[in-house]
DNA sequence: GTTAAGAAAGGACAATTGTCCCGATTGAAA
DNA sequence: TTTCAATCGGGACAATTGTCCTTTCTTAAC
């Protein structure tokens, strides 16, 4: 749920250090910071240092899904530099995060010039469409009870803590359904390592 | 609902053209063959010359869900090849189909060796992520019947005709919702272009 | 034309989920 | 400490969806 790559990252770091004049910036926004708006243009991407953030689709319902968490090492952007099109998603910090920020034509140009950034670039997007592929099927085809209790495990495994009305809409539920879900799962939940967090979690 | 890269079939058919000895073959399938079976090892890649696939998730409940359906010049299996993992998904047959197949190592020699190759490689991924994503929130946060008519709307356009199974299966729904939604469609059904399509279901 | 078997459709009920709203809780200001 | 406002949790009901099973339709054999 949280998706990070440690791989690009020091890649990334290592491109700064050898680059220095480089048009690479780091930045750092303070926590609950949309960076990225939905349906804006973008001239930049960004790649995750520190903190964590939400990619989320706002629907013209007014509801929002979100698509992932992000970690270090996380790119965001690229997919609308290289199609050339308008954001298709909001990017919000969740905590404070520290960026790196690339002009989107010196990341073209690493994507055509650079073979090593290509080839990690391909191992990123194949990552991603396989999570996101199972993920829809998953949770299309799953029971939330199931669903919710394998998003606890996994923020229970790696440590982090994601706001309610946030699990609910990576589950893309209602948070009512999420607390009655929760409910349940407490009620028979036999997992130690899950005690603490569905205490945290009233 | 069907994605073609007729972008990438072009650039596949130039390439068997210029390179006469290389290894890349012609298969042709018959409709309903499993050409891609989930959970097991893949040694080549294959890209759609010309008929209609679908590719689908089992899930272990039983279920399966239908990621997408896959016409003229898109590709299969590269996932796997790119991240070395036993297949994620199934792909059938849904009309006879005829595909190109690469073998892995020719797979991974073209994303190392020819940047068009590369380039174009990168913006199908990149297609595939914008489009797995925006539907997971689509069919999350919409009603089925709006999900559905936008799926029927999508077929009479493309003028494709899928079964009700996977109509169903594309959804993440059971037949039986299927078959009430579509009932509650018919009974509102101002749409000329539909009548036809919601005729032939019945 | 009749019949039987299998597939498809739909009725009935149960389970799930969303919406609306009220009561409880929290936190800041007085 | 009290009070008020804002937020959060959950009850009640409606709508949606799945499961199970019966009915209907199709088709092939006779």
């Amino acid at each position: 749920m949280l998706r990070t790559n440690l791989t690009f990252l020091s890649f990334i770091e290592r491109l700064c250090e050898t680059n220095n004049e480089s048009n690479i910036t780091l930045r750092t926004f303070a926590a609950g910071f949309r960076f990225v708006k939905q349906g804006e243009k973008i001239r930049n991407i960004y790649i995750i240092k520190d903190g964590i953030s939400k990619c989320f689709i706002s629907e013209e319902n007014g509801k929002d899904f979100i698509i992932e968490f992000l970690g270090k090492g996380e790119v965001v952007g690229e997919l609308e530099v290289i199609k050339k099109i308008d954001c298709l998603c909001n990017v919000a910090t969740i905590s404070e995060v520290t960026a790196f920020v690339i002009p989107d034509h010196i990341f073209m140009a690493l994507t055509e010039k650079n073979s090593e950034f290509t080839r990690l670039l391909l191992q990123e997007l194949s990552t991603r469409i396989i999570q996101t592929s199972s993920r829809a099927s998953f949770q299309q085809l799953y029971t939330l009870e199931y669903g919710l209790l394998k998003l606890l495990k996994l923020q229970s495994d790696e440590q982090i803590s994601i706001s309610k009305e946030d699990m609910a809409a990576y589950l893309g539920i209602s948070v009512r359904s999420f607390n009655r879900t929760l409910q349940q799962i407490k009620a028979k939940n036999q997992d130690q390592s899950l005690i603490i967090l569905l205490e945290r979690l009233g």
